[in-house]
DNA sequence: TTGTATGCGTTATCAG
DNA sequence: CTGATAACGCATACAA
């Protein structure tokens, strides 16, 4: 067997110039090419640093430059499964971050004196921070602006023109839900919102998605029922069997709470309604979950995705320049027509 | 309206020793408690702190003191999406990490030369790495061993007694499947392993599985059907399709890959075949998504949680002690039985 | 073309 | 009990 060449124990700058008979600020300047040095002194160097491996340590480095090349993603905590759509966001965050050669600090954070939160936003620790889950009031974004921080926000607050951020148009797309609904003939539709105490917080998408569906069944001149469910799919099947119980002429359901969906399905299933022919779904979901769904989810497909990066970018912009307007994006996908949506036919029928 | 106290610009401990009248070091071990300081000085420091919301600079500290209460966790590469059980490792890696007061730099990488895998563990950015989706043979094991670098595996190499790591028992698992569904009766199974690629790269969990499922089925007398499988729900779909049209007398499925497993559940449906009444599938899958199918999945359900809590705390005493023996843990959870096996019924009954 | 000196914010060490 | 100083590793202004 071959002798491993040993550890490669962190070398530092001024190892390599003492190796290589050169001063330190000449090895800085080869790497970084800032001023001239020349041929023959830069390949001496050179192969100094392959020989040992030298890599500049990243903590002097942002010492000295201000900056940390690292960006901070917070998420809700993680001890409970994120929602399909919020995976695809962290996912594509921490993909677009990497092709921009930042890294990606994560940090779960819920509550309000949260540690992890501190610790990202207050050492310096990150250039910026992209925020998932806003509030419409949130203590998230006062802190951040306060620190001076440069952030972006994947969903907005209550007073959208302080901030950078990106979007999801819930209102519109639980209205389009509706109106599609309404006109496949369903008169009696309920709308199934996040959790009662994420709304109750001030949750944005859950504000709007009420705002949406409230216009719009007002439009068709319909009235629906909304419901507030958590975030699993034990209480999609609650919140279906009470909807069923307590709303007899109810046939179909708009929704944004995609992890609520496989417990609906099961519910409708154990009440001997056949999707779609006997109660219909449309919802606001990742394209992932809809495609796997049985039968297949007819929803607006979230472009996690194209949102994510272009979260990423408009940070990257913020922390290039701080004094830039404010930017933002908000998207409406259209519906993706899949199996789960038909023409009403009464629940029970009339003798 | 209030005015907002303005930015809290980044104050260093200079000035807060400045403005307390003290020296920067009385500063420090007032914070720290490292050496007695009056409960006078202690008081004003405190005063001036608050009031100007004074937080030590990470990279200084880090510089200082060569740690940086930071673990890497190395991912693979996020743009395709990640599998349920992997999903459970990040989030219960970052939540385990949290809960230590450490923070988490994720970093997708996949190929041979990563960028970000080179950034994370090279620049001491990171005191210690979680490493997923290990190969036989793989390059970043190596890589960390040679920097020095204390990591945890949450899988191991074709050598595992040279590292730290985690694991799920796939060979018992699989044998497991097989045992299970030839008590059931059935005598034709097939193994739908992960993609061609990842086990011609030496992708340990597919080996194992072949390994597991080979032995059981010799146990057995039965003969069985291997095939790789791409890890999205349409590559299920053809896999399944493809395994009915050739292996006439086929019963039954044992499966790693959970991606795919939707499609499968697809493919049989066209098929006309029902499950489990035609057809069984027994599984090794996350929790969420077993019980989330219809019919819910009978499967080993991996503990990830536990796993990725554990190889936090491995890591944590690794880097307490990097000359410490190191440390393994496999589990081999039990089967739920759910709906998705029963006793063998002939696909095409004999005339 | 290269070397010297300084400072980023901390904490440990040595003095007082 | 407290103050001054050095050092961590790097980048850069200044000097040669």
């Amino acid at each position: 067997m071959s002798v491993e060449s040993g550890e490669e124990r962190q070398v530092s700058i001024g190892e390599i110039a003492r190796r290589s008979g050169v001063a330190r600020s000449t090895v800085s300047y080869a790497l970084s090419g800032k001023r001239a040095v020349s041929e023959e002194t830069r390949r001496r160097i050179q192969a100094v640093i392959d020989e040992l491996g030298y890599r500049p340590n990243a903590a002097a480095k942002a010492l000295k430059e201000g900056r940390t090349h690292t960006i901070g993603l917070v998420i809700p905590p993680a001890s409970q499964r994120l929602t399909d759509v919020q995976l695809g966001f962290v996912a594509s965050v921490i993909d677009a971050a990497a092709s921009a050669d930042l890294d990606v600090l994560v940090s779960p954070s819920g509550g309000e004196h949260d540690r992890s939160f501190e610790r990202v936003v207050s050492g310096r620790r990150v250039d910026g921070v992209v925020l998932m889950e806003i509030r419409l009031e949130d203590d998230r974004v006062t802190r951040l602006r306060k620190m001076g921080l440069p952030f972006v926000g994947i969903g907005r607050t209550a007073r959208p023109e302080e901030m950078s951020w990106v979007d999801i148009d819930y209102d519109t797309l639980i209205a389009r839900c509706v109106h599609h609904l309404a006109d496949l003939g369903h008169r009696h539709i309920a709308l199934v919102n996040r959790s009662t105490e994420l709304v109750a917080a001030g949750y944005g998408p859950g504000h709007r998605a009420q705002a949406g569906f409230t216009r719009a069944m007002a439009e068709r001149g319909l009235r629906g029922v909304q419901v507030c469910c958590a975030d699993d799919a034990q209480s999609g099947v609650s919140c279906a069997e009470r909807l069923l119980a307590e709303t007899p002429g109810l046939t179909a359901i708009a929704t944004i709470n995609e992890a609520a969906i496989p417990g609906m399905y099961r519910a409708l299933s154990q009440a001997g309604l056949q999707i779609p022919r006997d109660f219909s779904i449309a919802a606001v979901a990742a394209r992932y979950l809809a495609e796997n769904l049985h039968p297949p989810l007819t929803a607006s497909d979230v472009p996690a995705d194209e949102l994510g990066a272009h979260a990423v970018e408009l940070l990257i912009q913020r922390i290039a320049d701080p004094a830039a307007p404010y930017r933002h994006l908000l998207v409406a996908p259209p519906i993706s027509l899949r199996e789960t949506t038909a023409p009403a036919r009464p629940r029970e029928p009339l003798t």
